[in-house]
DNA sequence: TGTACATCAGTGAACGCGCGTTCACTGATGTAC
DNA sequence: TGTACATCAGTGAACGCGCGTTCACTGATGTAC
């Protein structure tokens, strides 16, 4: 508690954002808005302003937070995984599961995001499958040329599966798990068995 | 222009969906509330509430037309194609195109779908992927056991690569039809090759 | 070390806005006899 | 075919709300001398 109302707050900008990360987390994205989190940090909305120019720029710095609690729960995954596929498995799953599990995060992280004055994200979901995929690029199992085109694939199955799940447009599985292990073997064989067959 | 103010209106359900779709298409998903859509169509506020319980039933309808005239676009793909690894990959790229060229009807449709008192699309694009791999059972190519399965890798593909490039949080490549070519031909790898290696 | 002063980081009241929704009402339409 | 009447499908004014943003202001902090 110590001096509840100190005049100067101290880092209202990080707090702004934890109270955004907080309200995603626990009711979703409709009250990421000046006022309401304003309130929620106890100080007048007008003392966002001294922090982001609008309510908008608030809102995509939540974003970007959200993309790099993401972006480091993908890194925790392939810590201590030296094999290039599990590697490669380990992030798309860890991908995945954060996705189910925080879906509040994962629909600010993805939502509406302007691009606009946003800062690179640090680190990035979009880097970390580049780089897992530069790895089999070294180990022969891709050409350097499809890099892109890898990525691309792989972070579309993964983003597409969690968003269908979250809305429940697509029915969960039951056996969610092992449903999740096998739609990223198939996507290991799509990635590393284009051209040598059919 | 007729009658400019005809007391009954004759038709505002399907005016007000369709001043939606109209309103998505152009401009997004923000103005689709119950005063702006009266509005449009030139009808107080109260005349919604004659036709939809409330706003957010009012934005399900639209959304459910706007999965719809996808899944007739996904339709309109296979007339006349009968190899079915060719239908396969056309619905695909069906998808994908109607995703990028209507971006605004593609983002209510998948938008914020609380199910609730939803009806059934009719066609519906989650029964279109699922008939088309059906075939594909049927052709012994895939397991009847792995439908669900297939389905959702195929949607979750598709769906996935959309979202990523309207949000343009993934760069739209430079040789956009090749792309997503080869991206689909991966999909037919991965659903049809499971099993048969490593 | 003390003081003057610029700057920083907040307050608090107010604004205009569009929203969803409710109210009591009324003109148009359809139907029974 | 005409009329009485129920029902349908709108009007129009109003409400309370929370929003983003602006205003003039002020208490706290940091710094030059």
């Amino acid at each position: 508690m110590a001096k509840k109302t100190r005049y100067h707050h101290g880092n209202l900008e990080d707090a702004l954002i934890d109270a955004g990360l907080k309200e995603a987390r626990e009711t979703g994205i409709r009250n990421l808005g000046v006022t309401y989190l304003a309130n929620k940090v106890n100080v007048s909305p007008m003392a966002v302003y001294r922090h982001f120019p609008n309510g908008e720029s608030l809102k995509a710095s939540i974003a970007q937070h959200a993309r790099e609690e993401l972006a480091r729960h993908m890194l925790s995954a392939l810590v201590d995984e030296t094999d290039v596929k599990k590697r490669f498995i380990a992030i798309g799953r860890a991908y995945i599961v954060f996705g189910l599990t925080e879906p509040g995060l994962y629909s600010i992280a993805f939502l509406d995001c302007d691009a606009e004055t946003s800062k690179e994200d640090n680190p990035s979901p979009w880097l970390i499958f580049h780089d897992s995929i530069l790895d089999l690029c070294n180990e022969g199992l891709i050409d350097l040329a499809e890099i892109e085109q890898v990525a691309a694939f792989a972070w579309s199955l993964v983003h597409g599966y969690v968003m269908l799940v979250n809305s429940s447009l697509m029915l969960r599985p039951s056996s969610d798990s092992m449903f999740i292990d096998e739609m990223l073997e198939r996507s290991w064989i799509a990635v590393t068995g284009f051209g040598q067959k059919n």
